[in-house]
DNA sequence: CTCCCTGTTTATTCTCGAAA
DNA sequence: TTTCGAGAATAAACAGGGAG
């Protein structure tokens, strides 16, 4: 149930503000202030409830509506004007702030369970564009661009392996002429998922070095001054003009609470040291990158008695570059995850 | 011929899941 | 945990027709 997950955790969280005593008394009260919120989504809700499906869930969202609604950072005990639940929609429009719901009109709250992607984009939106400008460019594939012999290579020995090189409908001999329809046949005719054959396979290895290679040199060189990669690592994280807060959860279950400090904050209290980004030998291209950055806070102390060293922090993070669904099939597209755990991030301050 | 409208296709992005 | 895959939503691009 993919939908139904998310509507838990973005309605129960908010409902958690309200200052019922608990989530079931919620639940039969239904209260019909939660802008977006209809009948049909209180029922599903119940049931839900009743099936005992989604406990976890259930209780980790309405702790963590509670929380904030209680911190210092957040509501501080005031009870909501209003809460709006931004549904199912997805924005027009690009880089918006993630919010699910929005409190009183001012506060936004992201609801993010069991994710650590920061963003899903094109390749070279992320390594050519530093994220910065939305433009699309048709007709370019990533990995054509990028290691056009490597994909050449791969391409032909997997025609081979597969013997679509003999068939009399023929594909395309350069990679870089693939259509959709050719793309569908060649990956139907692929081993459905692991390794490849033996020589595709080490093709493979040797072509994945080769984006992951090239990606890294093109996101490096797109970031040549301290500004380009401090605007970098502030879109990479997701920072904003406005502040926001995110509640929710990591893979393993733990709770997440919270705040994404804006540019602003960030300057306050951080320098960017350094931002780093190179190829990392797996599976499929990747891409590892690290940032380390300079807690004024913590350097001031250092001055007095703290161990020089401390003062740094690193925020580590990778990116997988692949075809969107499945080998040789959609355009490649770039998923870059966070490594570092959250509430460790400078730039995100912890609930407290 | 150009411009505008409209329906269709495709790329991109978001979401999540599952095998290894 | 890492690697790989897929459905769905949406916006951009495309293609074709018809009016001016």
């Amino acid at each position: 149930m993919v939908a139904l997950r998310t509507e838990i955790t973005e309605i129960v969280t908010g409902l958690a503000m309200l200052g019922f005593r608990d989530l079931d008394e919620a639940l039969r009260v239904r209260p019909m202030s939660v802008v977006n919120l209809e009948t049909e989504h209180y029922e599903r809700l119940t049931d839900a409830r009743a099936s005992g499906s989604h406990d976890r869930e259930f209780e980790t969202a309405w702790e963590n509506g509670h929380i904030f609604a209680r911190a210092d950072d957040g509501l501080r005990g005031r009870p909501p004007w209003s809460i709006e639940w931004k549904g199912p929609h997805k924005p027009p429009g690009y880089e918006q702030v993630p919010a699910d719901l929005r409190i009183d009109h001012v506060y936004l709250v992201s609801c993010k369970y069991g994710s650590s992607i920061l963003h899903n984009v094109s390749p070279s939106h992320l390594f050519d564009r530093a994220l910065a400008e939305k433009r699309v460019e048709r007709g370019s594939d990533w990995f054509v661009s990028t290691a056009p012999s490597a994909y050449q290579e791969l391409y032909t020995a997997c025609l081979v392996d597969t013997g679509l090189d003999r068939d009399y409908r023929a594909l395309p001999a350069l990679a870089a002429d693939l259509e959709t329809s050719d793309r569908k046949r060649l990956k139907a005719a692929l081993p459905k998922r692991g390794r490849l054959p033996d020589k595709s396979q080490q093709l493979y290895e040797q072509f994945s070095m080769a984006v992951a290679t090239a990606s890294a040199d093109r996101w490096r060189s797109s970031l040549r001054t301290a500004r380009e990669r401090e605007a970098m690592l502030w879109r990479l994280l997701r920072l904003q003009a406005a502040p926001y807060f995110v509640l929710g959860a990591t893979t393993s279950g733990e709770p997440l609470r919270y705040r994404v400090g804006t540019p602003w904050d960030f300057r306050n209290r951080f320098e960017l040291k350094s931002f780093d980004a190179w190829p990392e030998s797996a599976g499929q291209p990747m891409v590892r990158w690290r940032a380390a950055v300079l807690d004024r806070d913590l350097a001031r102390d250092v001055d007095n008695d703290a161990a020089v060293g401390d003062e740094l922090c690193v925020i580590e993070g990778h990116v997988e570059i692949r075809w969107t669904h499945g080998r040789f099939s959609g355009a490649p597209e770039a998923k870059v995850h966070l490594d570092t755990h959250p509430h460790r991030v400078p730039g995100y301050f912890p609930l407290t």
